[in-house]
DNA sequence: GACGAAGTAGAGTGTTCGCTCTACCTGCGC
DNA sequence: GCGCAGGTAGAGCGAACACTCTACTTCGTC
């Protein structure tokens, strides 16, 4: 990936963060992204395309936040994942979700549930390795499914909810 | 609410259920209705309001459908509480949480995140207070939207991780 | 059987959308 | 200094959109 398209899908990743999926025209992505429309559809020929783009882009974003840039990928604690996941909501993710949104607003596009199955995916089964015990990695995509979205309504008291119920999930099956 | 307005509800929500908040046009949402535009728009002058129509109808379904629909409001195990919920996302919710979609298709609405924090706070209250025991309904809630979110991902499987939290959670709390 | 309330069908309106196209500018290798 | 790859600006197009309007029908009441 060039320099150019990471400009781009980062203008495109920050305008559906903001305003969803529905409501940025393709005047409105050009304009977050920086570039002129016939640059824009040269990198994402359709606006499907932009979606996907900026929906790839966060997930490597959402890796390195919650995990680390590095290929350090054990060790980490669930209980300081959560926090991480935490941050990242408090920090990038304040309308919730973007897999979900990019889903929600085209429930029939099998290419975006494809992304979010992946997504979701990779993020349970690495949290459930990192931690090291033998947690199963479907408890972990429950706990942390459950603090994302319950962030957005109770914020800290969610956040103390998922680690409580990390350690006793832990505590059982260690 | 009339007959007329029911009926309307209902097929408001089952559209937006189908194809999300931003696909159906007011004409799609017309025949899914059943009536003529005129009448759609006596009931619900604006598209916004026939989005908050159809997820006031889908509140009150979704409390009888979970916690039946008698006043019976206690005496219900966390455990069938989540079986309900469960069956609610395969007959009713294949794709997903409909009031994670409508705010996900308009972040800066607020009366619809109204709506979100309304519905989510009473079902998580009235589940905890079901169950009989002292559990949080923080915890309660984490519980019920990590198997909502999951559960399009892993269905069964994410049903048996958020049973076996909820038990952990109660036998601490007990 | 006249009347008003409440429904229907469906054409019309102005706007906005995704996308394309034409025309121009700029930096770099040979 | 010429050509070209790759960028910019912005007008233009046809379709789709939310919403309104006119004209007609149905039905229960007195």
């Amino acid at each position: 990936m060039n320099e150019m398209a990471t400009k781009i899908a980062d203008g495109l990743e920050r305008a559906f963060a903001m305003q969803g999926f529905a409501a940025p025209s393709v005047e409105d992505l050009r304009d977050a992204a920086g570039v002129s429309l016939r640059t824009l559809y040269k990198y994402a020929p359709s606006r499907d395309l932009m979606i996907r783009m900026a929906l790839e882009h966060r997930h490597q974003r959402y890796l390195g936040h919650v995990f680390g840039d590095q290929n350090r990928s054990s060790g980490q604690s669930l209980d300081e994942t959560l926090d991480r996941v935490a941050n990242w909501m408090q920090t990038e993710a304040s309308h919730g979700c973007l897999f979900h949104a990019a889903v929600a607003s085209a429930p029939d596009d099998q290419k975006l549930r494809q992304l979010l199955e992946a997504h979701k995916s990779e993020v349970s089964q690495r949290a459930a390795v990192s931690a090291g015990c033998d947690i199963s990695p479907n408890d972990v995509m429950v706990i942390i499914e459950g603090l994302t979205q319950a962030w957005s309504l109770s914020q800290d008291a969610a956040l103390t909810s998922a680690k409580r119920l990390a350690r006793l999930a832990e505590a059982q099956s260690a």
